[in-house]
DNA sequence: TATCCACCTTCCAGCAACTGGAAGGTCAAG
DNA sequence: CTTGACCTTCCAGTTGCTGGAAGGTGGATA
């Protein structure tokens, strides 16, 4: 499929796509036009690279879990200590987006009526994790 | 205090605790000397913002959820509007980590032995959400 | 066959969010 | 009164895109 495709199936522009070519992170086939030829697996790519990115994972960090997923089967030790790590990361980021979801509701909620004119919330936050 | 300890106890490096400054996020006293002076709640803002771009919330997003504590207590209909939309991202971003998580786990456990040369997880991965 | 239009290509410039380094001021300790 | 670890501003560089120009491709239509 040309690019256009792969950026509606991704969720990522065509210029990011191409952007991530540039940079190493995939590389599609190109057609007898110099068209870029996107398969499923590359679709697949994206649309992976287009969550972690979103997740607050930098781009080297996004390829690292690539390689993971690139290295399936092999699962060496040091891509076992990686995956490791991230998921360390993972978690991570998962207990504090639910920290900041329940501070958020909290907000929204409790905080409403305008009757504690200085509740303790930012302190809440931010002593949390 | 200074904005070395600021930098300690947010997690910030002082460079972009600066920076947040130059765009507008912070507003620090400045001592006699011309030292930037910040107080608990600053140190508050900042882990605040540590955490939520780490997350994945641009720093106009972060101003946003910033400007949200600081309108504590008055609640506008606006306000409210948008902590809801930012508690659906937020909900969002906690469901396609699990997912992560869930998939880079199901790597490391299941597919370790090399005994599945053509393992699905990249479509497990980019199917779902 | 011409031409339209939506697609694709490369290249280059600009923006967002830092990050590093130079050049210099401040301050507590020895 | 100098040393060293802090702080200041300013300017340049990096990362990760993003927009736009200039031009080629390809299917539909007059």
């Amino acid at each position: 499929m040309n690019i256009g495709e792969a950026s509606e199936r991704s969720g990522l522009p065509s210029k990011t796509i191409r952007y991530y070519e540039d940079i190493g992170l995939i590389r599609p086939e190109r057609g007898g036009n110099g068209y870029r030829d996107y398969d499923a697996a590359d679709v697949h790519k994206l649309r992976f690279l287009q969550r972690s990115r979103g997740l607050g994972f930098s781009v080297e960090e996004c390829r690292q879990l690539l390689a993971l997923y690139e290295d399936r089967g092999r699962a060496s030790a040091d891509v076992k200590e990686i995956a490791e790590i991230k998921l360390a990361e993972i978690d991570r980021k998962i207990r504090e987006l639910t920290e900041l979801r329940h501070t958020l509701e909290h907000l929204v909620h409790a905080c409403h009526g305008n009757d504690r004119p200085d509740c303790p919330i930012l302190e809440e936050l931010s002593d949390g994790g």
